[in-house]
DNA sequence: TTGTAGGCGTTATCAG
DNA sequence: CTGATAACGCCTACAA
């Protein structure tokens, strides 16, 4: 018991090679650059970082040694004394909703091509968790971006006091947002399902907290007053594929013939549900549905939807925050993207019924 | 001239509160609370993080004080003598394929529940972007989650010898790999289609350098043998909704009456091609995808298709990543989690041609 | 149990 | 243009 085994292997160290003494370091800093340059560590450090602010020589001389040594800056230690870390965050609602997907892919793409890497995290639907969440975060990164944020107003200010703030699905007063214009699509589809012969269109809408379902509600009403055409609006629904499944008997219930609904997975779900009730579509009931995210036209029939360029807004909100970051001040504070109506196979003439 | 105007403001100063002093200081540090709480900032560091090593009567003037200041850790800070960021990296080939959404959404799940926040990115399918992004990461994250890695074997070990990583989706000997099962959703898939009297089956193969695309076809070529069934392989396609559309035609002249793809887009592409030359599916010819993405339902016929869990295997390999973290040594090295057919409308009978 | 002192790898402020 | 030297905020022996 008091001798420990000496040597549990007795393999032979591969490959040690004496001359790498301090080559294979695991990480040679601005120090081991230095000692092999000759120059001092501060040195390195311009050399490294600053554009201009070393001799041609010397900073090719740095340049060798530290590409000998196959120094890699270490992030955090020089986001320590400059508080910068190259970094932004973005916080969606509901990580199982494709409707972000495109989202996250939108900014994570465009994060890239500026250098800066993305930290994704998500609030569960929740408004506390996501301030939580988005707490934490902001002592890690150089922005956030709040995709369809549930938080006051209030907090998200207070947010943005701290770091650049960029939000996305919804207007907060005195941030930078960038939202659907969801008026056009809107229109055009109720424009079109009123050319179609409809008088009376039911809207789902999503979740009670979401700014966004509440703004297509507007845009849904009046632009049916405009067409003449009566519009109302069933109880809040959950925004999934299961949710829009549960809505069809109130959907069927009020006697419109034709439904939009918050989001696409609300609109496949009733689809499904209704086509699994022996209701035709569109031949019965008109469907609209929302964003046009991905698989919407992988049902038969394909689903007519308002489209909201999600990955665009991804990317905007990553442009915007980058800007921010780097630009003082930048006046622009909400960045309008389009949203159209994709017509496919969902909606269509209203046939008599009897 | 002689007298300077002696007060340029009379205002009195708004809000002057002399206690708040330091309490609304931007980001209060251990010194600040050390400060209130008339302790040794070393003792407030220990307070905060280690459990028990401090009395507890200090330990709640600590926690009051840090509250009262509403102090939070920086993380960086912290990590700069550690080492560690609890964080974790999970690098993507193509964050527009569906297929990863899952994977990113189990990962960043099971991340956040043992309170690690994952940063994300992508190789848009280059082996050398891809290197180069891992070891970016490497020097931020405490580990790194690759998901259908399109590097070498020889450098995902290499990077493995600096931090855990955890595979998806291949198997790379010396690292911890979380694979599915293919060969018993396959055999499971051909029995139903030999079932079925298919007797030739064409496969339609992915990327050449996707280790899965090799995998599926070898189960499938085993699976065709032991059923007595024709096995054909086509040309490698591009893994999406338009690759398959475009690989239509070559698959109407296998001759086979039955199709796997090596993914549900490709299934999905291939569908919607066929249907629109007037093929009818399944009667004329069979599909199963691979994957069950999201989406794959939605087809008319749905899709049948060998899912593989990938929300799983996301969960499983941050579950297995953590534990790397946190456990000096686990043995396992490969988790093999279960595929299996689930049989929808895409696939059935052969009928009769002429 | 608590305080002291040094260090983690960079950047930044001064001199020189 | 380059070299010292002090932060940055926290952790961690080591000593008291």
């Amino acid at each position: 018991m008091s001798e420990p085994s000496p040597h549990e292997s007795d393999v032979p160290e591969p490959h040690s090679s004496i001359k790498r003494l301090r080559v294979d370091k695991a990480n040679p800093t601005i120090y081991d650059i230095a000692r092999v340059a000759g120059v001092n560590p501060s040195t390195v450090s311009r050399a490294l970082s600053k554009p201009g602010r070393v001799s041609a020589k010397t900073l090719k001389i740095i340049e060798d040694a530290a590409a000998e040594l196959n120094y890699q800056v270490n992030p955090i230690a020089r986001a320590l004394p400059t508080g910068r870390t190259n970094t932004f965050g973005l916080i969606v609602a509901d990580i199982t909703n494709p409707t972000f997907f495109d989202i996250i892919r939108g900014a994570q793409t465009t994060g890239t091509l500026r250098d800066y890497t993305l930290v994704l995290a998500e609030s569960a639907e929740s408004a506390v968790t996501e301030l939580t969440t988005a707490r934490r975060m902001m002592t890690t990164v150089d922005g956030l971006i709040l995709a369809s944020p549930r938080m006051d107003d209030h907090d998200i200010r207070a947010l943005a006091q701290d770091k650049p703030v960029v939000v996305i699905n919804r207007e907060v007063e005195g941030v930078s947002c960038v939202i659907p214009d969801v008026a056009k699509g809107i229109s055009e589809a109720v424009r079109s399902l009123a050319g179609n012969g409809h008088k009376r269109i039911v809207f789902v809408p999503g979740p009670p907290q979401s700014w966004m379902s509440a703004r297509r509600w507007d845009a849904v009403q009046s632009a049916c007053e405009w067409s003449r055409v009566e519009a109302v609006r069933l109880e809040s629904a959950k925004p999934t594929v299961d949710g829009g499944r549960r809505v069809a008997r109130a959907v069927l219930a009020s006697g419109a013939t034709a439904v939009m609904t918050y989001n696409d997975l609300l609109a496949i779900g009733l689809l499904q549900e209704l086509q699994a009730g022996g209701i035709s579509v569109p031949d019965e009931i008109s469907i609209v549905g929302f964003d046009d995210i991905f698989g919407a036209d992988f049902t038969t029939p394909p689903l007519t939807t308002v489209r909201s360029p999600l990955g665009e807004c991804g990317a905007a909100a990553a442009t915007r925050l980058l800007d921010l970051l780097t630009d003082a001040g930048s006046p622009i504070e909400i960045m309008q993207v389009e949203t159209e109506l994709v017509l496919r196979g969902s909606s269509g003439k209203v046939l008599a019924k009897s």
